[in-house]
DNA sequence: CGGATCAGAGATATCTCTGATCCGGTGCCATATT
């Protein structure tokens, strides 16, 4: 085999000089054909741990991705540094177009799907007749946060691995807890992956958490701090209802500056407008929920408040490590009152169903059967039910597992599901468990009298860097001592007042 | 926790008020006829 100067390579197709912290070490293993878990953090060039494979490997590289959006950006990216033999395979694609493209596959080196897409067997039918040498799960994370519940394909990509005859496997995150590498190394069924796992410690990120007695006293305190700071912030919300009223309420006090709310509910073209005024500065605060965040690299954030609680450490450290990732000084404020644990608690809970909602569901696909009626949809299954997405997704991942559910035809009987149900209900109840330890853990660290940054990465990495500005409230934190650089300019100094205007209409202010 | 929604009671056959109850967040996918 010839031997490859990963530098020169790298060089030649990228136009980098040299490797990052990590890239060379996960590439080479991925190269001798081993499967990798890579946890680097963020902004360190994850993508090129696999995309220069792509270019190497005599094959096809696959990336599964999260967010069309995300496929879309690497794409458009890759396109731009002329490496021409890449798609994204996803509903956007028009029907005609998808079917020119699928049966002329092996044009491409590097395909990004979703895991969704890769469900499909006529899809996965067409990539079995292909060589792909590497299999990459970006976010890898999403297997963990987002596989049991609320989007199960990412628990079945084991599946496609084994249908494409076991190609290498290269996982990358950013924010990896032990526990959440664990979950993606079970779930791919690579028990022997070889990890890279590198510190997530942000040295320039002081954390400052503060009680606070109502969501009244809450707002108060967040338009003291954006009247101090103008600094690009995210306030992160559990409800979209509140985020938009907060955005207004925030509006209305602080007409000096720009302020837009952002979640799931709203229009894509909406989402795209906000995200966007925000990546170029005219609009400076966005009060969102958790939708907001995976791939975005704006710099300069300087501060992420946090007004309701993630549901685990692992989401608020991604969401916290939003800020700074230009290294300069930054803040993680979480405010909080006694009742948003029950808040969160509660969600928790929706999220996965009784067993009493699946001995229900089976009964009723037994008495439809009897009767020959036409039997329902999974997708229709939280209609049926009354119950949460998430839960009915649950329950459709599970019934699949046992057998009782293939594709879209139910395989229901009574003595079956008696057979599988105590198997459901033990899992079930671990899953319940385990939801409540990860929201404790993060109930227990809000809490703590110790060193927040300390008691936040202690238990995932050996030590963290000395923090490079301040360090947290438990460690003296004094907002008067925070002095955040902006490159930051307020809109009504730097844009004209149409923009203004606009910004105004889009938050659904008339002017007065 | 805080709000939205709903059922039932109250003074009168349609509305208004009150207390109980429920719920909150992430995104893929979808293939049809004129």
């Amino acid at each position: 085999m010839r031997i490859i100067h990963l530098e020169e390579a790298l060089h030649q197709h990228f136009n980098y000089d040299f490797f990052r912290q990590g890239q060379k070490e996960i590439i080479s293993d991925v190269l001798r054909g081993e499967d990798v878990l890579g946890v680097l953090p963020t902004g360190s060039g994850k993508s090129i741990c696999y995309q220069l494979p792509a270019k190497l490997l005599d094959g096809i590289t696959l990336v599964v991705s999260p967010l069309i959006s995300l496929m879309v950006d690497q794409v458009k990216e890759l396109k731009a540094a002329s490496f021409k033999e890449v798609i994204a395979l996803n509903s956007f694609l028009p029907f005609q177009e998808q079917q020119r493209i699928l049966k002329n596959l092996d044009a491409y080196r590097l395909i990004y799907v979703s895991p969704e897409w890769l469900q499909k067997s006529a899809h996965l039918n067409y990539l079995k007749q292909l060589p792909v040498k590497l299999f990459v799960v970006d976010e890898a994370h999403c297997i963990s946060q987002w596989g049991h519940e609320f989007r199960p394909d990412y628990q079945r990509l084991h599946e496609a691995i084994a249908a494409l005859n076991h190609p290498r496997v290269l996982a990358l995150s950013a924010t990896a807890t032990p526990d959440v590498q664990r979950d993606i190394i079970q779930s791919l069924h690579k028990p022997d992956m070889k990890k890279h796992i590198y510190p997530m410690d942000r040295k320039n990120i002081a954390f400052c958490v503060e009680e606070a007695e109502n969501d009244q006293e809450k707002l108060e305190r967040i338009t003291e701090i954006i009247a101090s700071y103008a600094v690009p912030t995210l306030i992160y919300f559990t409800s979209r209802q509140a985020a938009e009223e907060v955005a207004l309420s925030l509006a209305a006090k602080h007409p000096e500056r720009n302020i837009a709310y952002y979640h799931g509910g709203m229009e894509a073209a909406e989402r795209l407008r906000v995200q966007q005024q925000f990546m170029s500065n005219h609009i400076d605060i966005i009060c969102c929920t958790s939708a907001f965040g995976m791939g975005i690299n704006k710099p300069d954030i300087r501060l992420v408040i946090h007004y309701h609680l993630p549901l685990q450490i692992e989401s608020y450290i991604q969401e916290v490590g939003r800020a700074g990732r230009d290294g300069k000084s930054s803040v993680g404020m979480i405010l909080y009152q006694k009742g948003d644990f029950r808040l969160s608690a509660n969600m928790v809970k929706n999220e996965l169903p009784a067993i009493e909602n699946i001995d229900h569901l089976v009964s009723t696909i037994v008495a439809l059967q009897r009767q020959h009626m036409d039997l329902p949809s999974p997708e229709q299954l939280h209609m049926l039910l009354d119950i949460n997405e998430g839960a009915a997704r649950f329950i459709q991942r599970q019934l699949q597992k046992h057998g009782l559910l293939r594709d879209n035809e139910w395989l229901i009987d009574e003595e079956k599901w008696k057979q599988v149900r105590v198997s459901v209900m033990n899992y079930l109840e671990k899953r319940q468990l385990y939801k409540n330890k990860k929201l404790n853990e993060l109930y227990q660290w809000i809490q703590t009298k110790n060193c927040l940054r300390k008691t936040l990465y202690h238990p995932f990495q050996n030590g963290f860097e000395k923090p490079s500005d301040q360090c947290c409230s438990n460690c003296g934190f004094d907002w008067s001592k925070w002095m955040p650089s902006s490159s930051f300019k307020t809109a009504e100094a730097s844009y004209p007042v149409n923009w203004r205007k606009k910004l105004q209409r889009i938050l659904h202010l008339e002017e007065v």
